[in-house]
DNA sequence: ACAGGTATCACATCATTTGGGTATTGTATA
DNA sequence: TATACAATACCCAAATGATGTGATACCTGT
């Protein structure tokens, strides 16, 4: 969890990257009235984003996409190699799949659509400040439903009916065990390790080691 | 994305679990006084939760995590299980990664903090009828974390550097061909594909089939 | 022209896995 | 009580895999 709740009297120093000058100055403005932050820098472009970065040492950076010679996404990424606490929003018109996701594994900590900002805005800054992550609604449910895919195939796949030892001499064949050693684990006869594999083959339709120990580790079976 | 944008006129129906009576009555209250939200029921405890739901034909969704008898994690899979367009909110305490992803998962639609009911939960409930997926700013950050965590790992994750022949052979190996078999897809012989996976076992640094096949699907090699 | 890496093939030996069976015990259930 | 199933164990024969050693051929860069 980051760190970087602010203490009291210093101003919060922000740096605004957009390619829109009056966007910038809007935004300036708009965070200047509360008396709470201080503007450090605004650029049209992240040509030297390292340097601007390094130099002024912000809170906060409010992060278009689409600029020219080097994209919002980019950016991100450049920041983050040196920089792992400063707390990135993107401001942006994109609302596709695309943008959002490469943003956030570029590691924004968050995502504002600008037809948000003169709403949102102030108050997405409190939230990445207080370790938040701002999204417009849109946005997190597009974050949810893709961390929901993965599991939507899981609940749709069957068990096969393994008994509870059946999984249990999977799991370990599945983690790189031999017949012997499984035996040694689970203090049973080789033999008995046999036949339960033997059943496991039944169950699962395949033939050999390698084919029940691929479609488990495929089918999240362990 | 959803389809339950609601035409004007008929009220939002809504259905509240919780287990404590004076949460539900405020709940109740708060949402009568809008005028637009008509409550078909309030419960308890979810023992059933699939019965009522089937008879109501809820558009939203309020549910609790901790209640008796069945929990709302619980309560919301059953509902999924036959409901995939009511929006499902969670109201709770809980602010851990377990319960946030376990209800994530499940398939509910937005998690808020019951700390900010007051505030937020008529904004959230217009937010998940209109497609998006509200969530007090300290779980967004908790999801886009998670989502944030596999690339991290790929990213530090070393390729063993193995040759391409290697990869491709291991490729087959890890969907459970045999060395007949790959020797046959690849129209070598099988001695060579012995020697190949000799190759494999020493870079990979194991010992046999299921231990090379395990590490490559757990590592993402293939 | 030579060294180093890759891909190919072969032979041999020993260990492990697989595919048939059969059988005993205990537990749950119709 | 009879049946079913899970877990345990054993046997035999055949297939597959693990390991070592050696060899040929083709690139690539020096």
């Amino acid at each position: 969890m980051p760190t970087s709740v602010k203490e009291k009297k210093m101003p919060v120093k922000i740096i605004i990257y957009d390619d829109n000058q009056n966007l910038r100055e809007s935004l300036s403005n708009l965070l200047a009235l509360t008396g709470e932050y201080s503007i450090m820098g605004s650029f049209a472009n992240c040509e030297n984003v390292e340097a601007e970065v390094l130099k002024m040492q912000p809170d906060v950076i409010l992060m278009d996409i689409d600029m020219p010679v080097v994209n919002g996404i980019e950016a991100v990424k450049k920041i983050r190699r040196f920089n792992e606490q400063v707390q990135i929003i993107i401001l942006t018109v994109f609302d596709d799949n695309t943008h959002v996701f490469e943003a956030l594994y570029a590691g924004a900590n968050g995502y504002l659509l600008k037809k948000y900002i003169s709403d949102k805005l102030i108050h997405a800054i409190q939230d990445v400040l207080t370790g938040g992550a701002p999204m417009s609604p849109s946005i997190a449910r597009m974050v949810i439903n893709n961390m929901q895919q993965p599991v939507q195939q899981a609940i749709s796949k069957s068990d096969y009916q393994l008994t509870s030892r059946e999984k249990e001499i999977l799991q370990l064949l599945a983690q790189g065990n031999s017949f012997k050693m499984i035996a040694a684990d689970l203090l049973i006869s080789i033999d008995t390790v046999r036949t339960h594999i033997k059943h496991i083959y039944d169950k699962l339709h395949v033939r050999s080691q390698i084919e029940a120990v691929s479609k488990a580790i495929n089918e999240k079976l362990v």
